[in-house]
DNA sequence: GTGAAAGCGCTAACAT
DNA sequence: ATGTTAGCGCTTTCAC
């Protein structure tokens, strides 16, 4: 009758190595499959001692031998915003296959606070941290703890001295628009944007532009709120009061879409009849928009996988840019499924 | 000139003590401020060597030393419902003003996969875990680490072995329902609830039931889809091909409300003006939802305080429920702003 | 193929 | 008030 064997206390290799009749070195030989040799039978007798006793190494203990403890930390803006919430969920299943844990934490997007997270991780004896920038609010990178592999993400622009990524917003933007453009007709197309510190290029904009350009159309107002549906749902009340509307506009992410989208809503404005949308991110979320959401969607499972990768490069300074894709729903004007 | 001093390698607090001139007992002592007291000027001393080396202390060594990292865990079903992702942003807010690191992974609503989780994620070495259980789909509790403080949050009912806390789901279910029924006067109200392991009793249909039963009206068709937007948007189109349609909705969740929004709206079906409906949860994304969700709000904050106080309760079985309160917007039938 | 032993960096008795 | 020192549990070199 399997006794539920409840030592309160945890087993130590020690005691495992005591039961099975080995040595200690064996039972980490055994447990980490090197590095020398054990033979098979002996293998067997450790692995039932580890059975019978519940033995589960201790990780401090491990990592102050070796060095290295299994963790990477994350700092994101804010999990509530869906976009950063996708971004979570494809990291932590990227982190998970290869047996890394993931310690979670919010700037809540104030670049002192992100700062703070990024210093402070570390203290937790981390193999690395992600960061989801929110520097292009200040133009400062966030300081990198030093020692500590760090990689940025989200940053469509290099950053000094460390592994970066993010989406190529030229190329998103310029899809979105393209198609307000192209297949809808469009010639006036607003923009909501971010706030972004001054003396950056805004690539964002840029591809805006561009496609505007090739279509021989004028670039429409644009707005700069922050990266929220509070944002978005601002910019509506805005775009709404200029002298001669939009008849299209392009967010520059799904959470200040759908502020955008509640807004014109509650003044009465029919999307995409009166005025069409289309978000950047392509999350899930915008498939439940009313109307749903045609949006650009960038590739979070390839650039959480990138961004563990990046981890493990020896420091430097890279910038990779990952290209969007469109998904069409039904905000721009397209006919629903 | 502050040259950086890069000494890839992390200074040990026995370099800070030789710089400091003083034994490793006294940094320790200063860093911890305690257990012994040591003299002002000594201190200033320790301090600056901290700062000139950078000094960090070893989390692992200090955990391997001490037996407890400062970090707790938490599951979650997953971080893309708005609910759980408002959870995950207290959770860590409280935890982080007292010093402890979280980390986090989601189990997807998968049983076995929170039961793997929640047997993992101790190997980290971690002082605790909370688990946001799913265990409702099983109706078998999830089997926690022995030996690891663990508490079960979004746990309506108690559960063996464990302290639990949870919303007032037969409150918060009352307090919805009696708004359509008392202000709104409705007769109808229909149910849209979560999958429930067939044995458990389901508060949050009590409480509906009981509203119902006070206003003497009749219980309405219920149906049952998973806590998730998309389970919401089936409910929809389940409820409209009834007979007789109820004229009002009780979402068991904002993300199946938010679901349902989407699928009503998709079958031309006014809301409120068709039928209302109100949620529960009381998240933030229900503001922006088209139109505003009215629904029962879980006190967020106070619950995720709740789980860290009870992660350091001596083990036992205990079991508290959290009030809700309604937040009115417009998906009940309440006018505007 | 297996064992003995050193030591990762820190804390807390216990000495002084 | 400060210093000495013994481990926490694990991995791994080195000897056998």
């Amino acid at each position: 009758m399997p006794q539920p064997p409840e030592p309160a206390r945890r087993a130590t290799a020690a005691e495992v190595a005591r039961l099975a009749g080995v040595s200690p070195a064996v039972v980490s030989y055994v447990l980490n499959e090197g590095p020398r040799p054990v033979a098979p039978a002996t293998a067997e007798r450790v692995r039932e001692a580890v059975r019978q006793l519940d033995y589960r190494p201790n990780r401090a203990a491990r990592a102050l031998r070796v060095g290295s403890t299994g963790m990477v930390g994350l700092v994101l803006p804010s999990v509530t915003n869906p976009f950063f919430a996708a971004f979570s969920e494809a990291f932590q299943a990227a982190a998970h296959d290869e047996g890394l844990a993931v310690i979670t934490a919010s700037s809540d997007a104030v670049p002192d606070r992100e700062q703070e997270l990024v210093e402070s991780l570390p203290r937790h004896g981390i193999d690395g941290v992600v960061v989801a920038t929110v520097m292009h609010l200040t133009g400062r990178p966030p300081a990198v703890a030093p020692g500590v592999p760090t990689v940025v993400v989200n940053a469509p622009f290099p950053v000094p001295g460390v592994h970066a990524l993010g989406p190529d917003t030229r190329q998103g933007a310029e899809l979105a628009v393209e198609h307000l453009l192209t297949v809808h007709g469009h010639r006036s197309v607003a923009m909501v944007s971010g706030e972004v510190a001054a003396e950056r290029p805004v690539a964002r904009e840029l591809g805006w532009q561009q496609a505007l350009a090739a279509a021989g159309a004028e670039p429409g107002p644009v707005v700069r709120v922050p990266f929220e549906r509070s944002g978005g749902q601002d910019a509506a009340a805005e775009l709404l009061a200029l002298p001669n509307r939009p008849t299209a506009v392009f967010a520059t992410s799904d959470a200040q879409a759908f502020g955008l989208l509640h807004g014109l809503w509650s003044a009465g404005v029919r999307v995409p009849e009166d005025v069409a949308v289309v978000g950047f991110d392509g999350t899930d979320d915008g498939a439940y928009a009313v109307p749903p959401l045609t949006s650009a969607r960038q590739p979070v499972a390839a650039m959480a996988e990138a961004a563990l990768d990046a981890l493990r490069q020896p420091a430097g300074e890279s910038h990779r840019l990952f290209a969007l894709d469109l998904v069409v729903r039904t905000s721009c004007g397209c006919p629903g499924a």
